[in-house]
DNA sequence: ATCTAATGTGACGATTCGTCAAAAACGACG
DNA sequence: CGTCGTTTTTGACGAATCGTCACATTAGAT
C-alpha cells in the first residue's frame, strides 16, 4: 500500500528533478538542442532510466508543457481574485496568459510547440490525457467567466459559452504566438507589444457586446490595475519587455 | 549573361523538383519523418547537392513554407475579386485562409510549424528574407482592405490599419491553429468546424464596428456565396473536409 | 583539345535515437 | 541473516540522421 505510494512518490520526485534539468538545458541552449542524450548526461541516471520516464523527446516536451500549463493555471487562479467588473476579470485572465509568456518565455515556447503538429503523435497516451485534462481546466476557467457574464446579462449578443471561450483563446493564442514569432523576425514591432493583447481582446469582447464596452470604460487603466494586482501577488514586473534571454541554436 | 540566368533557371527548376519530392514525403510520412536523408534517397541527386539547396532540414521546411504562402497569396488574390460589401471581401480573405488549410492541410501545417520557434534560427538568411517578404505581402493585402474600409467610413472605432491587420491575423491564425491541433486531440469538436473562423472573425469585425454589423447582415449567406465564388474559380469543394490531396503549384 | 571554374559525389565522424540483455537493488519470507 | 523473485537501472549496441569535405565530374571558354 504505502510501498506502492512510496515508489510512486519517488518516481514523481525524480520526474520533477529531470524536468528541472530539462528546463536548464532549454534555457541554456534552446528548444532545438534539448535532447534526451543531453538530459541523460546532465542527470545522475542513465539512458534506460530516462527512457523509463519519457518515451521520446516529444514526450519530454509534453511533460514540460504540462508543467507550464499548471503554472499558468496557478496564475489564472490569481486572476479570479481581481476585484472589479466581470469584464475586467476576463481581462485579468488574459493578462495572466501574457504575463506567463513574459516571465517564462522559454516554457511558453514549449506550450506553443506543444500545439504544433508532430508532438502529440510521439507522446505517450498517459501524458496526452494529462494534457487534455489541463486544457479542459483552462477551458473551464474561461467558460465559468463567460457563463457568469451571460447570466448577469452583461453580454448582449446571443452566443454560447463554448463559442466565446474558443474565440477568446484563439485570439489570445494567436496574438501571443504571432507576437513571439515576430519578436525574432525583422519586419516587426509595427506595433507596441505591451498592450497588443489588451487591444485585440478588447476588440473581441466589444464584438460580443460585453458591457461595459471599451469606449464606455477605461480598460487601459484596468490593465494597469491588473498589472499591479499581479505584481503584488507574484512580485513580477508586468508589461516590461523581458530581455529575451539566451537563445542558442548550435 | 544568359548563362548565369540559365544556371539560375536550372537551379530554380531543381529546387522546385526537390520541393515536390519533399511534399510527397510529407504527405506520405508526416512532417516528423521529413529528412534530407530521405529526400536525397528519393531524388536523383546526392547529399552534397541537396545541401547546396537547403542548408538544413529547417531550411527545407522554410522553403516549403514559402511555397505554401505563395499559394495562399494566390488564393488571396481571388478573394479580392469577390464582389459585394467591403466587409464581405475581408471575409473572403479569411475564407481563403481557411480554404487553404482545408485543401492542403499538410502544407498548412508547415506554415504553422514555420511560425514556431526553432525553425527560423536554422534557416538561411536568404530564405528568411524571402519569408519576410511574403509575410509583408500578406500584411499588405490585409492592410489595403482595412484602409479602404476606413476611408469609406465603414469602421466606426478609431483605430489604425496596423492594429486591425494584426488583430485580424492573430484571430485567423489562432482559430485555425487551435482548430487543427484540436482536430487530433480528443476533447474537441465542442464546436462545429466549418464556420468557426466565420464566427470568430465576425465577432472581431463587429468589435471594430465594421458596418454592416453581423446582426444587420446575413454573413452566413455571404460565407456561402464566397464559398461558391472560390469553387467556381478553383474547383475546390469549400467547407467540406477534403482528404488532404496533392496540390501542386510549380 | 585543353583549361578552369563551378558543380556534384559519397565517404566520413559526430550525434541522437530507442532497445535490450545483463547487472544491481529491492523486498518479502523463512 | 540469507535466499529468492521481482523490479529497476545500466550502458553497450545498431540504426538513422546530421552536416562536412576532399575529390571527381561536368560545362563553358579559349
Amino acid at each position: 500500500m504505502t510501498e506502492l505510494t512510496k515508489a510512486e512518490q519517488k518516481r514523481l520526485a525524480r520526474e520533477e528533478e529531470l524536468l528541472d534539468l530539462a528546463i536548464d538545458i532549454l534555457a541554456e541552449q534552446g528548444l532545438n538542442s534539448l535532447t534526451l542524450e543531453k538530459l541523460t548526461a546532465r542527470s545522475p541516471y542513465s539512458k534506460g532510466t530516462i527512457y523509463n520516464h519519457f518515451c521520446s523527446k516529444e514526450d519530454c516536451v509534453s511533460a514540460l508543457c504540462c508543467r507550464a500549463m499548471s503554472s499558468m493555471l496557478a496564475l489564472f487562479a490569481l486572476a479570479f481574485r481581481f476585484e472589479g467588473e466581470l469584464r475586467e476579470q476576463a481581462l485579468a485572465l488574459h493578462f495572466a496568459h501574457q504575463l506567463y509568456s513574459q516571465i517564462n518565455p522559454t516554457l511558453f515556447q514549449v506550450v506553443l510547440v506543444g500545439k504544433a503538429p508532430g508532438v502529440r503523435e510521439n507522446t505517450s497516451d498517459k501524458r496526452n490525457a494529462m494534457l487534455d485534462e489541463l486544457e479542459e481546466r483552462v477551458n473551464n476557467a474561461s467558460d465559468s467567466m463567460f457563463r457568469q457574464a451571460l447570466e448577469q446579462g452583461k453580454i448582449s449578443r446571443p452566443v454560447t459559452v463554448e463559442t466565446l471561450t474558443f474565440a477568446s483563446w484563439a485570439m489570445s493564442f494567436g496574438s501571443l504566438a504571432l507576437a513571439h514569432s515576430a519578436a525574432d523576425a525583422t519586419a516587426i514591432s509595427r506595433l507596441e507589444s505591451s498592450s497588443l493583447l489588451l487591444n485585440n481582446i478588447s476588440l473581441l469582447l466589444d464584438g460580443m457586446g460585453w458591457q461595459p464596452l471599451s469606449y464606455e470604460w477605461d480598460y487601459n487603466a484596468s490593465w494597469q490595475r491588473i498589472a499591479q494586482h499581479f505584481q503584488q501577488l507574484t512580485g513580477h514586473q508586468p508589461t516590461i519587455n523581458q530581455p529575451s534571454e539566451n537563445y542558442r541554436t548550435h
